[in-house]
RNA sequence: GCGUCUGUAGCUCAGUUGGAUAGAGCAAUGGACUUCUAAUCCAUAGGUCGCAGGUUCGAAUCCUGCCAGACGCGCCA
């Protein structure tokens, strides 16, 4: 896997600049920093504004891009220094590019982009974390997939990666499960009807709540039974539990997510007396009005509740022993916890109980939030079943999938294994091509556009590409040896240019934690391929101009591939 | 009340962290399948970057104040 190795012209343009310009404060690293991309390719490739030089230098950036530009040697990396106005845009000569981002993407293949700074490093990473017997919507989907899509990135830049399940399995909604379940259900109900049958129960519960509040208190009770480790209550707590992982599970398998841990909240449980007596003894603890609290004033915070005034725990107390736990166990160097920003307060206050803990790796823990997901302007509602299944929504956009086939590509081997790549692409694209923190309102004709800048459209692109190459018997086991000279139309270069900026994207997207930078990047790849798709013929009677293309088809097939891959999305190859 | 986030084309969103003439997709209109997959492509049209000040050579981007929406602020998670 590469390094730093690949040509970098930021690096070039700032060696040849610092080469020529001499004053305070003006070297590689400063210009390398200004640098940026012309908004118009017919300025140039790459851009040196010279306003921030014309302080140190007291001269008009005008006239220091004029005098740069008869500084600077062009040759052999560029065509053209040129000034125009207060820049001086540089453009890129064809033939090195071309050779470099081609030579680069055929040597590393699937590992072009990635890097190794992360080796021997690892991140934990806590994502999806639906509540038991609950239903899994929607709403978890953004966590679910953005984990996921990080898990990929971080991997791909060499960090060891534990995607940890933090499973909602404790806390006083079974203690109401279990009531209506003794009240108003039966074995046979919830074999048949699973998670529907426990959201029934549990729905139930509520309504009548709130005409009889002695449901609290029975609630309340059968929870005490389970931290007693009461047996019957234990049993049901158990059974609940295994049947909505069951059903949890086929959607992990639909989306192919997998974890390395399922520790969720229960099982911390014996680690919470362990957490107040540190807290105790660290001499963070007040009591106030009952409750166990850490106050946070002097960080203009409000209070983080530990215990409250019946002794037992709360979440926040939960997520400090999960922390320390996972330091221990993982020794990690940044914990990312994917949740909604709802939740941002919440991670601010513990983040901050663990500093005054005197731990310096408090500092490594990162709260990743995402906008909120509603259901028509409303919000979702597990109470009152306004919610829209995730197994339901992937299985609809496969079924729709396959319908697409069944009338454009009706002799598609494997269709039904196509159709699931590209229904669940779509879904997943839809809810990685955003920036996460926008709130959302799910609407099934959005979820199941196929068309613009969609997943689909992505998988398409690749599918062409691939089917070029199977048509002109591209293999990589050949000598992939091409003239660079062939590859000059600018709807050509425009790729090589894009496929040349995907390893600073994936970077991006690691720093920002923000899958949808490649999700973007990958949108701007395939709009310019399908240009080039348009423009030139790739199987052509000059057999030096066919090779030099499929190159370039290859080079594109395998970055729309990996960057897919990034965002946990299958690219068929046909489709 | 206090705090956080969001506000860019009719709709959904980008905008290289302060740079050149603010870009895509959807929807609309008009074109391109005897040619490598039309889930595609090309063209046209669409803008007071919420509003008002300020900083700066330069602001969609930074600061202040308003407006609108979402979310959060002790015993749920």
């Amino acid at each position: 896997m590469q390094t730093k190795s690949y040509l970098d012209y930021k690096s070039i343009i700032a060696e040849l600049v610092e080469a020529v310009v001499s004053g305070d404060g003006i070297n590689r690293e400063n210009i390398y920093g200004l640098l940026e991309y012309p908004p118009d390719s017919d300025l140039g490739d790459l851009a040196l504004p010279c306003f921030k030089l014309s302080k140190v230098l007291r001269k008009a950036p005008q006239l220091i891009a004029a005098e740069l530009e008869g500084k600077i040697e062009p040759a052999p990396y560029f065509t053209e220094v040129k000034a125009t106005g207060p820049y001086l845009n540089f453009r890129l000569a064809p033939v090195p590019l071309v050779q470099e981002v081609l030579g680069q993407i055929i040597k590393l293949g699937a590992e072009y982009g990635g890097r190794t700074i992360g080796r021997g490093q690892n991140i934990v990473i806590d994502y999806s974390a639906p509540n038991i017997a609950k239903p899994f919507h929607v709403g978890h989907l953004s966590s679910t997939v953005i984990g996921n899509s990080l898990f990929k990135i971080y991997s791909f830049l060499g960090y060891n990666c534990v995607g940890i399940n933090h499973l909602g399995d404790w806390g006083t909604q079974f203690g109401k499960l279990i009531t209506a379940y003794k009240k108003w259900g039966s074995a046979a109900e919830v074999k048949k009807g699973l998670i529907k049958e426990l959201m029934r129960l549990y729905v139930k519960f509520h309504t009548e709540a709130e005409t009889d509040p002695a449901l609290e208190e029975e609630a309340r009770e059968w929870f005490r039974k389970i931290e007693e480790g009461d047996e019957e209550a234990l049993s049901l707590w158990k059974w609940f539990k295994d049947i909505s992982l069951e059903e949890f599970q086929r959607v992990y398998d639909l989306l192919e997510i997998t974890f390395q841990s399922w520790a969720g909240e229960s099982f911390y449980n014996d680690q919470i007396d362990a957490v107040v007596d540190e807290l105790n003894a660290k001499g963070l603890l007040t009591e106030s009005e009952g409750a166990t609290i850490v106050n946070l004033d002097a960080y203009d915070m409000p209070p983080c509740l530990i215990l409250k005034k019946d002794g037992s725990s709360l979440y926040a107390t939960r997520d400090i022993a999960a922390a320390l736990y996972r330091k221990k166990t993982y020794q990690f160097v940044k914990a990312l916890y994917v949740t909604g920003i709802a939740q941002t307060l919440h991670f601010q206050q513990w983040f901050k109980v663990i500093e005054l803990m005197g731990y310096q790796w408090a500092k490594d823990l990162v709260h990743i939030p995402f906008g909120l997901v509603s259901l028509k302007g409303e919000k979702l509602s597990t109470r009152k079943g306004r919610v829209v299944l995730l197994e339901e929504l992937l299985t609809t956009a496969i079924q729709k999938t396959q319908a697409i086939i069944d009338e454009k590509n009706p002799g598609l081997e494997k269709k039904e294994e196509v159709a699931r790549m590209v229904g669940v692409g779509a879904v997943v694209f839809g809810a990685l091509s955003v920036n996460r923190i926008k709130d959302v309102t799910f609407s099934w004709e959005e979820a199941l556009n196929f068309e613009g800048e969609t997943g689909p459209y992505l998988q398409y692109t690749h599918a062409r590409a691939c089917s070029i190459l199977r048509k002109a018997g591209f293999s990589t086991d050949e000598d992939l040896v091409f003239d660079p000279e062939k590859l000059a139309e600018p709807v050509t270069l425009k790729v090589i240019k894009t496929l040349y900026l995907f390893p600073e994207k994936v970077m991006a997207a690691a720093a920002e934690y923000e899958p949808s930078i490649i999700s973007r990047y990958l949108i701007d790849l395939a709009q310019d391929f399908n240009g080039f798709y348009h423009g030139c013929q790739v199987l052509v009677d000059d057999p030096d101009l066919q090779r030099a293309r499929l190159i370039l088809v290859f080079a594109v097939k395998t970055v729309l591939a990996t960057g897919l891959g990034l965002l946990g999305i299958k690219a068929p190859e046909q489709m």
